[in-house]
DNA sequence: AGCACGCCGACT
DNA sequence: GTCGGCGTGCTC
């Protein structure tokens, strides 16, 4: 028998795909290749009986320990008209698998665009081909409105600042000049620059990629976001990987695009909550664009710069301790003053009030003066519930543990959660009773009480006052966020009412007032994170008001911020109308250092997903038991299992187990002893009944 | 995680 | 008769 002798050209690579880490796999799978590929290189390999993307991760001379060469299949095609990911990125993306608990694989191909797999070399070659080299192009030196002397300061502080930056600047204070001016020096002195800036929602793209588009040359911008079509994702994720785009404007998944040469990440609107991934790997893209902007500074200096009127508490504890380097811009462009704070006592008004006289009369003098106002109440649909007074009924979801929320317009029963409708009943199912009501108010019954309690109301023209809803009902038609926004800058519309949709990042002119209505639901909520949320959203909103100092002036108007409230003592109330946000954090800050919560401690959430409570709760107290004496644990609280605050959505039962610890990296050596543990209990007889479960580090709300 | 295979309900 | 629901099992 002749010896079997590999040929010479013979490798291996171990190479990343999608498999989850409780798939019994490593976190990469060898191969063999006839060339020696890179790290980084996309490849296309076999997977049972079809054919898969991978990224080869490493390269090795021999298979691994256990695993024969006859095993090894080899990679099919590699994908070498694309340059391999870089070392940076590859780091990147190593780092958000590991620390929020996730496969390498998952996370590594969840940040390719997805129409990259099912594309042979020759495809990707066509591809290519049909994208010219674009060239670069100067940026425009054309005449640029004079800085204000905050944003000039800003600027000439962030130069050559090597910490993350949090620009807090108070809302029209002109913090997206600063990024784009930011942005234009870096263009201007290095050609191949790349800059990444990241909005919280993908609404807020149009109108900033619009303010990009006329400032920098077209061409050199391009966007990633998931209202992409899977080419122009594919396109614009190649133009990014290829250094043709020197910047990216995206949302949260923007943040593992491939940057060749990034030197600036913006994060807009850092507080907000939605830069937090909630399914698949729970990333923060602030987060990571600031481990990001670390990792490309040890190859070339890259800033991260954090901009926000109410800084999430994190980012402003990072500054008090001068982490964060910290940049202000308090006052507003053009001079103009923050709304004045009016507090409606709800106590001291006419029983059953929903918006209070006074208040409508102040939007109707607005009207009047050709003004407009904004009224914010956080609920779409008609009524969130629908109520029989005879035999108690309420319009339960039959699959989720809450109420579906009545629209009149299309009279259905919505559920919120898992999106079950059904005809509004014309008599209560129960009982046959004809007179079932509404209970409560949503956006639906606002917009038509303010239309009924407007009538008599005139416009400067001798028309009725016009009242509109913004929210994601009457937005969901692709343009008509655009169309209805368009009717708002036009003055078409004297009354907004929306939901928080409407106080995010829309720069309307006219507004002079700005209300909120169910204030209250922010200030006793059982989570801890609750009055942080409302103060920043109430900021925001009020934001919107008194943006053009010039119109006001010429009007005459008083700028105000209405809030209806049962507590108009709360102390959050107190530092909204001084507009003090530094006050505001050190208070919640003060809270939060004695209960050690974020950022004095750390967090992360088990949450199981089961047929019963019982079996979700089962297993979380299982999993508690296997985490007994595991590295890291004598430094963390594992508190019980409880059901979530929604228990049941879709006919799944949910349960979560949070676990705290003062020290992260306890927290995180706890956590990765933890997961084999964890995917060892699928084996356990108790865990019947078990469908998912997963951890969420560094959870928002609990 | 995907994705194929496989086995039971409402329609081109 | 099929299309398609999601349960189970597999992936160097």
């Amino acid at each position: 028998m002749s010896e079997l002798r590999a040929p010479n050209l013979l490798a291996w690579v171990d190479v990343v795909v999608t498999a989850p880490a409780h798939s019994g796999l490593g976190e990469t799978l060898t191969y063999r290749c006839e060339q020696a590929l890179t790290p980084g290189t996309l490849v296309r390999v076999p997977m049972g009986r079809r054919e898969t993307l991978g990224l080869v991760w490493a390269v090795r001379d021999h298979p691994p320990e256990g695993l024969q060469p006859a095993q090894t299949r080899p990679v099919t095609a590699v994908l070498d008209a694309l340059p391999p990911l870089n070392a940076r990125w590859r780091e990147l993306v190593a780092f958000a698998a590991r620390y929020y608990q996730r496969a390498l694989g998952e996370v590594a191909l969840a940040a390719l665009p997805p129409a990259l797999r099912d594309l042979t070399p020759e495809q990707l070659g066509r591809r290519l081909k049909k994208t010219q080299p674009e060239t670069p192009t100067a940026v425009s030196a054309s005449a640029l409105a004079p800085l204000s002397p905050d944003q000039a300061q800003a600027l000439a502080d962030l130069q050559g600042e090597s910490r993350p930056v949090l620009l807090y600047g108070t809302t029209g204070s002109g913090k997206t000049e600063v990024y784009l001016r930011a942005a234009q020096r870096l263009l201007e002195e290095d050609p191949e620059a790349q800059v990444l800036v990241m909005v919280p929602e993908i609404n807020l793209t149009p109108q900033l990629e619009a303010r990009l588009r006329e400032r920098f040359a077209a061409h050199a911008l391009v966007t990633l976001h998931s209202g992409l079509t899977p080419a122009q994702r594919l396109k614009h994720w190649i133009a990014a990987h290829l250094g043709q785009a020197r910047i990216v404007l995206g949302t949260r998944m923007a943040i593992f695009a491939s940057l060749p040469r990034l030197r600036l990440i913006v994060v807009d609107e850092e507080h907000d909550p939605s830069y937090k991934s909630q399914e698949g790997a729970r990333y923060s893209a602030r987060d990571l664009a600031v481990y990001r902007a670390r990792l490309e500074s040890a190859h070339a200096p890259c800033q991260v710069l954090l901009g926000s009127a109410t800084p999430s508490l994190e980012s402003w504890h990072a500054a008090e301790q001068g982490r964060y380097r910290r940049l202000a811009m308090p006052s507003r462009i053009g001079g103009g003053a923050l709304p004045r704070l009016r507090l409606v006592d709800m106590n001291q008004q006419p029983r059953h009030t929903v918006i209070a006289p006074a208040l409508l009369q102040a939007m109707a003098d607005r009207a009047a003066r050709g003004e407009q106002s904004l009224v914010l109440l956080n609920r779409r649909g008609y009524a969130p519930v629908l109520a029989c007074h005879d035999c108690g009924w309420k319009s339960d979801c039959p699959h989720c543990s809450a109420h579906a929320v009545f629209h009149k317009i299309d009279r259905t029963l919505r559920c919120h959660h898992c999106g079950h409708t059904t005809r509004v009943p014309r008599a209560c199912p129960e009982c046959g009773n004809l007179d079932i009501t509404p209970l409560g108010r949503g956006t639906e019954q606002i917009e038509e009480q303010l239309t009924g309690l407007l009538a008599d109301a005139r416009r400067p023209d001798g028309q009725p006052v016009r009242v509109a809803r913004l929210d994601a009902d009457t937005t969901r038609a692709k343009g008509s966020l655009e169309s209805q926004l368009a009717g708002m800058h036009s003055g078409e519309v004297d009354v907004l009412v929306g939901t928080q949709m409407v106080a995010k990042g829309h720069d309307f002119r006219r507004i002079t007032l700005v209300a909120s209505l169910n204030t209250d639901s922010g200030l006793f909520a059982s989570d801890y994170r609750a009055p942080e949320r409302l103060f920043a959203l109430l900021m925001q909103a009020a934001g919107r008001a008194g943006r053009d100092a010039a119109f006001v002036a010429e009007q005459g108007s008083q700028v105000e911020l209405w809030v209806q409230t049962w507590y108009p003592q709360h102390p959050l109330f107190a530092a909204l109308a001084r507009h003090d946000y530094p006050a505001f954090a050190a208070q919640q800050l003060e809270e939060r250092a004695s209960a050690q919560m974020p950022p004095y401690g750390h967090q992360a959430l088990v949450r199981a997903e089961a047929r019963t409570q019982p079996a979700a709760q089962a297993w979380l107290r299982l999993a508690a038991e296997a985490g007994a004496g595991l590295p890291g644990h004598e430094r963390l609280t594992l508190y019980p299992a409880v059901p979530m605050a929604i228990q049941r959505v879709a006919n799944v039962e949910r349960a979560q187990m949070l676990i705290e610890s003062p020290s992260r990296p306890a927290l995180q050596a706890f956590l990765a002893a933890w997961q084999p543990a964890l995917q060892a209990l699928r084996a356990h007889p108790e865990t019947h009944g078990l469908i998912r479960w997963a951890i969420d580090v560094d959870p928002l709300t609990i």
